[in-house]
DNA sequence: GGTAGACCTGGACGC
DNA sequence: GCGTCCAGGTCTACC
């Protein structure tokens, strides 16, 4: 997603699909009738007419797009107007956007043939990034030949597969709460974030990219990855979006000296490296497999790859191989565990080693049960520094609350307030009761 | 099983 | 405006 306003950045090896965008690109609405116009396709807003839009059933407090898209576990959404989240999702462009019980979201055309020919190249392995940087002409692509209705129903089920509506955030939340008084206070204002079930490569390959690294510089770290290698979708407003590259384009033995010009550094060995031994040694069909093993055998063998360690590999069981219980430890969940939980093993120790990663995982699996990752990404989500305002509103509650309730093992002293958004981690353990009620098993 | 240093780069922060 | 610090880790060598 590259914005015509960027500057140029890399010297060989920087995209620039965004200069030449077809100037027959039409919105939506007039493509659909037909018409020729010069004016650019836009990011559809539902305010403008809910013609456009399709729709389902989905209360917020099953799903919230902006903790959900925004806390960290895909790098590819963003807020294109207030409340509507466009990005790239099964090699399609979306906005979403909610009401209080439904969820609205629109799909983009794309041309098939531009499509199918992106396909064709990135399964052959070829580098996009000179054709790109050529510019590439975004289009509306025609209307597919099936019914409405029945590409409302796939796109309904991508949907639903995507944010995994098949789970029921509501009793979780509520098993959760009831094991664990400061997630009960988080929860409170923090409803609706669930765990994504993303493309595997695209989730192992983002997160190679977040080691030793700040949020915003990963999102524009993989932005940059799918516009130098992944094949161009459309064009809205002044983006351009791309789909996320295949393991033969990561693989390329190019791949490296290109990366490490768009400003990967030292990661850019780690996902040629990666894909190529995928490819070499698993097949393409590796990954998705991993969905069925048991998770300690699918993190075992994600950390067989470079760049891979402990905590990428919990990321990526959690966020697409299907395994709820995956648990990453980093800095700040481990700090959330010392000072939210008066952890107090490894306190001592300077670094992260596999044994804390094991013991903090399995402390908390038992605090929360099989979906401990999903639980966890909650509490990440309250600390991160940008929804610091809405954690803010939920003192007053928490005080009446605790003001009328006696209860002993309720209560959890007011949290410092924790700041992470990449680049502050100012973050000092404040003492706060923890008493486990009861071992929880969901 | 634990520690330390290197690894890229750019945003935040202090001056 | 400039210098410094450090980030959602991993890898390697060493103890």
């Amino acid at each position: 997603m590259r914005t015509e306003s960027e500057p140029e950045a890399g010297p060989s090896c920087r995209a620039s699909g965004g200069s030449s965008i077809a100037e027959d690109t039409a919105t939506p609405e007039q493509s659909s009738a037909g018409t020729v116009s010069i004016t650019m396709a836009k990011h559809a807003v539902l305010s403008s007419g809910a013609k456009m839009w399709k729709s389902m059933k989905c209360a917020k407090s099953e799903l919230r797009l902006d903790l959900t898209l925004a806390c960290g576990q895909t790098f590819r959404w963003r807020e294109t107007a207030e409340g509507h989240w466009t990005g790239v999702m099964a090699g399609r462009v979306w906005t979403l956007t909610q009401t209080d019980d439904t969820l609205w979201y629109h799909v983009y055309k794309h041309q098939d043939k531009q499509k199918n020919e992106g396909d064709r190249k990135r399964r052959a392995g070829v580098c996009l990034l000179e054709e790109n940087k050529a510019g590439k002409r975004f289009k509306n692509e025609e209307e597919d030949p099936v019914t409405v209705a029945q590409t409302s129903e796939v796109e309904e089920g991508m949907l639903r597969d995507y944010f995994q509506l098949n789970v029921n955030l509501g009793d979780l939340y509520s098993e959760w709460a009831a094991a664990d008084c400061h997630f009960r206070n988080i929860a409170q204002i923090f409803t609706g974030v669930r765990m994504l079930r993303q493309d595997p490569t695209e989730c192992l390959f983002s997160f190679i990219c977040t080691s030793n690294n700040h949020i915003s510089r990963i999102q524009g770290m993989v932005e940059r990855l799918c516009q130098a290698l992944g094949a161009p979708l459309c064009q809205l407003d002044q983006t351009s979006y791309y789909d996320f590259p295949s393991l033969s384009a990561l693989a390329d033995s190019s791949v490296e000296a290109c990366l490490r010009d768009l400003g990967f550094g030292y990661r850019a060995r780690f996902l040629q490296q990666s894909a190529k031994q995928i490819l070499d040694t698993r097949g393409l069909q590796w990954l998705e497999g991993l969905r069925k093993a048991p998770y300690l055998e699918a993190r075992d063998a994600l950390r067989t790859l470079p760049g891979v360690g402990t905590k990428v590999a919990d990321c990526v069981c959690l966020m697409s191989l299907d395994k709820p219980e995956a648990v990453p430890i980093d800095t700040h969940v481990w700090q959330i565990a010392k000072r939210d939980y008066k952890y107090a093993a490894g306190s001592g120790q300077k670094s992260i080693t596999d044994k804390l990663h094991r013991d903090i995982g399995d402390f908390f699996r038992k605090l929360w049960g099989p979906y401990a990752g999903w639980a966890q990404s909650v509490l990440f989500c309250a600390d991160l520094k940008k929804f610091q305002s809405l954690k803010e509103m939920m003192q007053p509650k928490k005080e009446e609350e605790e003001e009328g309730e006696e209860e002993e093992t309720a209560v959890c002293k007011k949290p410092k307030k924790a700041e992470h958004n990449g680049t502050v981690k100012t973050l000092k353990p404040k003492s706060a009761k923890m008493t486990v009620k009861k071992e929880k098993v969901v």
